[in-house]
RNA sequence: CGGGGUGUAGCUCAGCCUGGUAGAGCACUGCCUUCGGGAGGCAGGGGUCGUAGGUUCAAAUCCUGUCACCCCGACCA
């Protein structure tokens, strides 16, 4: 490829709307363009990202066993009623209609697709395993896109899905798929870790995420420094406290706090260590009243297990002002279990407090010296909160390091949640009908873009990784309009070069160097030769890596071996 | 959806408070010079100041509505 005759839709400026280095980065490096929130147009520098990624991952797919399909991005609203998520799934599906007035959604996912399919045209056990997959565009109405294509309502995803006869075999799938992506993300070449993961509206049984660890990451990943346990921070159990409740010293009294507001007006207003305070959170509960959630001042409600409990509605809703007002008769900044008129579960760490201070229900007034049991009768214990750095690891082993991760890949065992709503089912050797049983696999194709970007930039662009990157080798000639004599040498190793395989990008606008040597470092190819007359003179030519901090001389004539050689090592 | 903010040239922004001929840098076009790290000069093209209404002799500027976008919270690849 040649410059002249590619959209290098470069910007030295990022746009002001770009928050994190990956957006601003594929907006300056001419990747992509916004069309409207969250949704994106692919330029050509961008397209070859994505073609990479989905090569690699259509390759480890294949050899899973699992086949290609492509299935519609429209899909009718008949067979979501029948698998019930047209009800359930909320305004993130983009509903339709069509001239006829019949209902239609741009698919965020195709469960009930694939199994549509697959009743209909598996009939035996005999043909059992199956998986497919496709490589496709979805929509999900986000409510909130962010972060340019990292999170955007249309995108590229790879989707795959499992049908078993058996638990087992469903079993066997899911490690293979597993082992898949652990080869996909290490043939990326990203920094990457499998969680064990929530199910959340999926449903089924076993899941697990791939997160790209990076700062940015939405999600926070939990992991232990002495054996494998992963998890995300959702879902990852608090130990059980170490310690027994202590005996009460205190009495408790009732103390004026005007203006306290926040846990830390308590500490720093009133004198009181954090861990001697308690949170009250205020959700909806399950029977439509409200139930209050306690946690330590120092720690923080986790919302996945707080709706895990049977008293808390699903998902979990925070309670306003005013409707707190009008069951509890104070603010949410003066809330305690002390006379609290509505049903409470505390945390397992809140247990164990003895002589801590909380809210009176009355406004601008506390309660200090509070004891379980002595003062408050003790309410229903769970663990309610995220779990912290330096903790005791749930599996006993070594303690918890915490990382912020993008969420990139999402396998699940999704066990007969579809099936047996769309019956699906296939004879076994007896002749019996089976439900199958299913698992599902998706990667965030666009997503890994970005995701790889937040990995592997530095102050002058990105720095990708050589299986990704747009171009492999970037021919920078210095002042080639004016030699002819440079310009016959470029052409010839330019067309070897094409010859010998390599993706290779010749620079031949009448630029000065540090425009082109600006331009193929922002958009990151990762290796770069230089022509130069003088280097001409003394048949060289200057290699330098992506990253590498000076550069060095090769002989012209070993230039296509030398970077046939760079490319096989990586 | 709730809370906060912003809309002026393709991009980054100034001008608005205190109403009076729409600006800068980058990008783009032409010419000249320059030519190993985002060059310089000259000349140019490009904006119904998001949009609708109101106040006023006069509105980018003041008022009201509306739309779009961004940021913070609950969802997900």
């Amino acid at each position: 490829m040649r410059t002249s005759n590619l959209l290098l839709a470069t910007l030295r400026e990022a746009p002001a709307d770009a928050e994190i280095v990956s957006h601003q980065l594929m907006i300056r490096a001419g990747m992509i363009r916004r069309l409207a929130a969250g949704i994106y147009t692919w330029l050509p520098l961008g397209l070859r990202v994505v073609r990479r990624i989905e090569n690699i991952i259509r390759e480890e797919m294949d050899r899973t066993g699992a086949q290609e399909v492509l299935m519609s991005g429209v899909q009718p609203a008949e067979l979501w009623q029948e698998s019930g998520r047209w009800e359930e799934y909320g305004p993130e599906l983009l509903r339709l209609k069509d001239r006829h007035e019949r209902d239609f959604c741009l698919g965020p996912t195709h469960e009930e697709i694939i199994t549509d399919l697959v009743r209909h045209e598996v009939r035996s056990y005999k043909q059992l395993p199956a998986s497919f997959y496709q490589i496709q565009t979805k929509f999900r109405d986000e409510i909130r896109p962010r972060f340019g294509i990292m999170r955007a309502r249309e995108f590229i995803m790879k989707d795959a899905y499992s049908f078993h006869l058996t638990e087992d075999s469903l079993q066997e799938t899911y490690e293979r798929m597993y082992a898949a992506y652990s080869r996909i993300f290490d043939r990326l070449g990203l920094n990457y870790r499998a969680v064990e993961a929530d199910t959340g509206a999926m449903g089924g049984q076993a899941s697990h995420e791939f997160h790209v660890l990076a700062e940015s990451g939405e999600d926070a990943i939990a992991f232990s420094d002495a054996s494998d346990y992963a998890a995300n921070v959702e879902l990852a159990p608090a130990a059980p406290p170490a310690v027994d409740r202590p005996a009460p010293k205190e009495d408790m009294r009732q103390v004026d706090t005007p203006g306290a507001r926040t846990i830390a007006d308590l500490v720093n207003d009133y004198g009181l260590p954090v861990e001697k305070t308690v949170k009250t959170l205020i959700v909806h509960g399950k029977d439509g009243g409200l139930v209050a959630l306690l946690v330590r001042g120092d720690h923080e409600l986790n919302a996945v297990k707080a709706a895990g409990q049977p008293e808390v509605a699903t998902p979990l809703q925070f309670v306003g002002e005013t409707e707190i007002r009008a069951a509890v008769g104070a603010g949410p900044g003066s809330l305690g279990p002390v006379n609290l008129p509505i049903p409470c579960l505390i945390d397992q760490a809140v247990a164990v407090m003895g002589d801590f201070g909380a809210g009176a229900n009355v406004d601008d007034k506390h309660y200090f010296g509070i004891n379980w049991e002595r003062d408050v009768p003790l309410p229903r214990v769970a663990d309610l909160r995220n779990v912290l750095e330096g903790e005791h690891s749930p599996d006993g082993k070594g303690h918890l390091v915490i990382r912020r991760g993008i969420e990139v890949g999402h396998i699940f065992q999704l066990g007969t949640k579809y099936s047996e709503s769309m019956k699906a089912t296939c004879l076994d050797e007896n002749g019996n009908a089976v439900t199958l049983t299913m698992g599902c696999y998706g990667i965030g194709v666009t997503r890994i873009a970005a995701a790889a970007i937040e990995q592997n930039h530095d102050e002058r662009g990105i720095t990708w990784p050589q299986a990704i990157a747009p171009f492999q080798l970037a021919l920078t000639p210095i002042n080639m309009h004016k030699s002819q004599r440079l310009q016959r040498a470029v052409e010839e190793l330019y067309e070897q070069f094409i010859k010998a395989g390599i993706d290779v990008l010749l620079d031949d606008r009448r630029e000065r160097p540090g425009v082109m040597f600006a331009d193929t470092e922002l958009i990151g190819i990762p290796h770069r030769l230089v022509f130069s007359e003088k280097g001409l003179d003394a048949s060289t030519l200057e290699y330098k890596g992506r990253s590498d901090s000076d550069s060095r001389d090769i002989p012209l004539t070993e230039a296509v071996v030398f970077i046939k050689e760079l490319l096989h090592d990586e």
